[in-house]
DNA sequence: CGCTCACTATTCACCGGGTGAATAGTGGTG
DNA sequence: CACCACTATTCACCCGGTGAATAGTGAGCG
């Protein structure tokens, strides 16, 4: 649920065309610039992993006005990946990955009630802050539609975070009690 | 908000009083079963690292009735840095890290509508199983206020998935007349 | 004319996180 | 005594990611 697949996404890229890393870089950026930044060197690298795995091919090295550039392609078996991807379901994980559950529960470990409870007290302001950041972004008049639906996720998520942070507020005594018998 | 932070755990760990990896991993897995879980080779890693940024500092190598092993304890250093991690708020992401989302556009890009559509649906089925898989292991009699808070961390994020997936179903179609004008 | 600037395009060295297998010592059981 | 399970650590290896370096080209400008 967390981790993009950048593989998977420039393969993605890729479908609809042959491209050169540079291109692929800024199709990333234009088409997902709500996303996680990606760095041209994380392109170069993977496009180099995907060759070798025989996802993308070569198919020419030309220059054109400007430095050198190689052109990469999906091959049939990189176009199936692609399409096994879309059609596989991510699991949704099996454990929790979350910073903030688990500082919580260092808190409780390492300290008492009080500080576990101010660390979810401080989460709530930061959240709630990001919350009114994120609306603005989705109705401002310059939005389009690709980023009315990011920040919807995000504050989906922000709000799932926030109910998650009152209830567990209520639970942060028995839940120390429970830590330290 | 997303990758749990290993070394800062591990110094959480520590707080208690010094221990070995071995022992470390234990602990991690008593604490955090829900977590990602953590290998061996993790801890060992991860606390030389430690070690070498001063925030712990080996305290003894013991024999004691079986191999070698080396205890740490956290430095001044490593429980400052340890309050810090406490105190300091977990910056929301700044931008949306989620393979659901990057996967609606890649397919959205390189497919047309109803292969979006039917992505979505897939993923809108996987987690409506998960989620009563977890309000299982939350009514569990065995289950312990840890896993109670965890579940509901997970089941809150599920939710907010879900509702997500709904919202964007209906604007599926108006969102593939953006991209493919 | 030559200088610098901005853009295109790629490579490199380096780190942290993570996995799986290997190693090695010890105690108990059949 | 052979084997197994447990304790404890190390190793080799990969992926993902960052920041800086390199190198060529065209445009603006004094």
């Amino acid at each position: 649920m967390s981790e993009v697949s950048t593989p998977h996404v420039l393969l993605g890229l890729l479908a609809s065309g042959g491209r050169h890393g540079y291109e692929l870089k800024r199709a990333y950026d234009a088409r997902l610039p709500q996303a996680r930044p990606l760095a041209f060197g994380q392109v170069y690298a993977t496009l180099g992993r995907l060759e070798r795995d025989g996802m993308v091919a070569v198919t020419g090295q030309e220059r054109d006005g400007g430095p050198d550039r190689t052109t990469y392609a999906l091959t049939d078996e990189g176009r199936a990946a692609l399409d096994r991807w879309l059609s596989d379901v991510e699991p949704p994980l099996p454990y929790v990955a979350s910073t903030l559950l688990a500082k919580v529960v260092v808190a409780l470990l390492v300290a008492d009630v009080d500080r576990a409870r101010s660390c979810l007290v401080a989460q709530r302001q930061a959240h709630t802050a990001r919350l009114r950041e994120l609306t603005g972004v989705k109705h401002a008049p310059s939005a389009t539609l690709d980023d009315v639906v990011a920040a919807d996720y995000a504050i989906a998520h922000l709000d799932a975070d926030l109910r998650w942070l009152a209830t567990t507020l209520d639970r942060v005594a028995d839940w120390h009690r429970e830590v330290h018998p």
